[in-house]
DNA sequence: AGCGTCCGCGCAACCGATTGCACAAGTTCA
DNA sequence: TGAACTTGTGCAATCGGTTGCGCGGACGCT
């Protein structure tokens, strides 16, 4: 087993080895057609013996193109982002690019910093997906092709400015939303309470549609309870809330926040799903391992990863991407929200979201 | 709003509008203090008008020092893994170091892909998490003391090696298995079947320390059930082995497992844990939701990425780090692993892993 | 007025790889 | 035998900052 180099190889040492020019012995390491066969291996035997690795930065420099791709997101140790992550990483991995993956954690100071480094090094894409509620400024230095927001509630940014020229990624969580609560309605919940963190965009999003969608069907108004940001961990606050007036149903922003709901109800008199439906959203994997399994939407975070990636390299190679993509979700209908009243002639209504059939019990 | 420069903002373009030479207008940005206060402050006008943006690899180039640290991990839409992950991103963002995160899917050319790049971009520093079986040769290029494992089973590694040189990382699994154990035994359990993917060396060392506390405590032997990797997604097929032959409590390799495992018993007409005890691994959120809420050991998930970049800034910093360190694991009591008996005079045996009151109802 | 200092700043080399252009040797054809 | 090509290599500039060293001018002192 080789002994660590004491300076580290350049090309130099490579070229020296094999008796050639830095010149020949770039080309031949990447097989430059003009290089002769015997020259070719003698470069690469060089390469090898020395353990020889390019130096990115360098190559990077001169070739004005680094083969990084930056994804800014709020936390990776949530699922969602998890997966959103573990998408994109490696569709990134399968075309040869390094990731910088960096979180906000709704820290519009921390955002600013991550997209900072990210120009820095100069990512060759860049795909936003926290709660930024402003592109940076620094991203003004970024050619608008080569950065990619996922944001549910991208046109508010779009307000009183031009149109996109950036892409925009986004799942249609209105209308997974809507789905839910056409859902509750036809399995005869009337009287439902929207649950959520409060402050952030995207839950204003779904309150809005949800909203929207139970006056549409001439029931509501739909009622508000602010968990506030910490009500995953204090969801027992939340319970004491629902508890002093409880509703048919409730839906909650996502489903951490209606497993915690879910546990916290285990020590009140209420029970889910007999005197209370309940419904997440996102699709986490103990949402269908629950008890009772959680009705929730299904949202593609891979995938999310995965298209943005795509939609960078469109940029990257062909110079233009699609400008918008909205991803759709699909209704899992769990065991928490069961028939309640004689479905109210279930109108057949046109939904982005599928229902699927309920994992089987 | 700026309109994005046709070409990319260089230093040499703030120095000609601050009327000062490339040297001058480098030195007044990072606050050279031969600079004069005049100068500085025309170069910081200038930068900020333009919306300069040092380019990093040109800066890296020089100084020999990037400000990036690699991370490679298993699976990023794992929890326990993502935590890691978190840690790591938020200690290294809080020092000023960029993160390159690949994940490497238990596949070892995928590995060695990643840790081609992290060389090929000459990260500060690389953590290494995966379960890759051996270090990368590409590692031989890397000074020993840039890296660090995070590898329960690292000793493995070492064997007829020379004593690692890089630093090792790890939670004391092992220990936290034997509480786990002795707490079942202590309860009453007696016949415990062990349950893993089987095919991971961490599997293999948590298995061998089960095995090894249960006989020194007179009892087993233990018995092992491969539930294969795809023994989270398929677990009913695992159910059918324990509900062929039902020892008295399963110990899972880790919380995802054993809540796959908990959701297809109640399908079976065994019931958790009135017949069946059953105990976790990683202290996964929804371990402590889950009904009954699973006995496991709850891991600092985060603590691991946190004290991985400190080691490595230690190394960066003074040249030398700890060459290993150990953290701590805590038992965390559930609901799944009632009293079965009396207990069989709980002696008290030395533990790294604090017993913790269950949490409440 | 003359000399020694100190301060502020610029010249130019350097980090490591890539690439346009030119040049030398070998081959083909007139 | 010399011109016209082809093939294989090398020279040197370039990407964008950083930094050792030296220089010119202002200032203080005798």
């Amino acid at each position: 087993m080789r002994r660590p180099p004491e300076r580290r190889v350049v090309l130099a040492d490579v070229a020296r080895l094999a008796g050639t020019s830095e010149a020949t012995a770039s080309r031949a390491l990447k097989h430059d057609p003009r290089i002769g066969e015997a020259t070719r291996a003698a470069v690469h035997a060089a390469a090898l013996r020395l353990g020889y690795v390019p130096n990115a930065a360098a190559r990077s420099l001169r070739a004005q193109r680094t083969h990084i791709l930056g994804l800014l997101l709020d936390d990776l140790a949530d699922p969602v982002h998890g997966k959103v992550a573990a998408g994109f990483e490696a569709a990134a991995a399968g075309q040869g690019y390094a990731v910088f993956i960096m979180t906000g954690l709704h820290d519009l100071a921390r955002e600013q910093r991550a997209l900072t480094a990210f120009v820095e090094h100069r990512a060759d894409g860049i795909v936003v997906a926290s709660c930024v509620s402003d592109p940076a400024d620094v991203l003004e230095q970024v050619p608008a092709d080569r950065v990619v927001f996922v944001q549910p509630d991208y046109p508010a940014l779009a307000d009183g400015r031009e149109p996109p020229t950036h892409g925009v990624l986004r799942t249609d969580d209105s209308a997974g939303v809507a789905a839910t609560v056409r859902h509750l309605v036809e399995r005869g919940y009337r009287r439902i309470t929207y649950v959520g963190p409060g402050s952030w965009a995207s839950d204003a999003m779904r309150r809005a549609a949800a909203a929207a969608t139970l006056e549409g069907l001439g029931h509501g108004p739909l009622r508000f309870l602010d968990a506030g940001v910490d009500g995953w961990r204090d969801a027992s606050a939340v319970a004491r809330m629902v508890v002093a007036d409880p509703p048919e149903a409730v839906l909650c922003y996502d489903d951490k926040l209606a497993l915690a709901l879910l546990d916290a109800l285990r020590s009140t008199r209420l029970v889910v799903p007999d005197d209370l439906a309940l419904v997440g959203f996102d699709g986490i994997p103990a949402a269908r391992q629950s008890l009772p399994r959680l009705t929730t939407v299904d949202v593609p975070s891979v995938e999310v990863g995965r298209r943005a990636v795509e939609m960078l390299m469109a940029s990257v190679r062909d110079g233009r991407m699609p400008a918008s993509e909205i991803l759709p979700v699909t209704l899992v209908i769990g065991d928490s929200t069961p028939l309640r009243a004689p479905s109210i002639g279930a109108r057949n209504m046109p939904v982005t979201a599928a229902a699927r059939p309920g994992l089987g019990s």
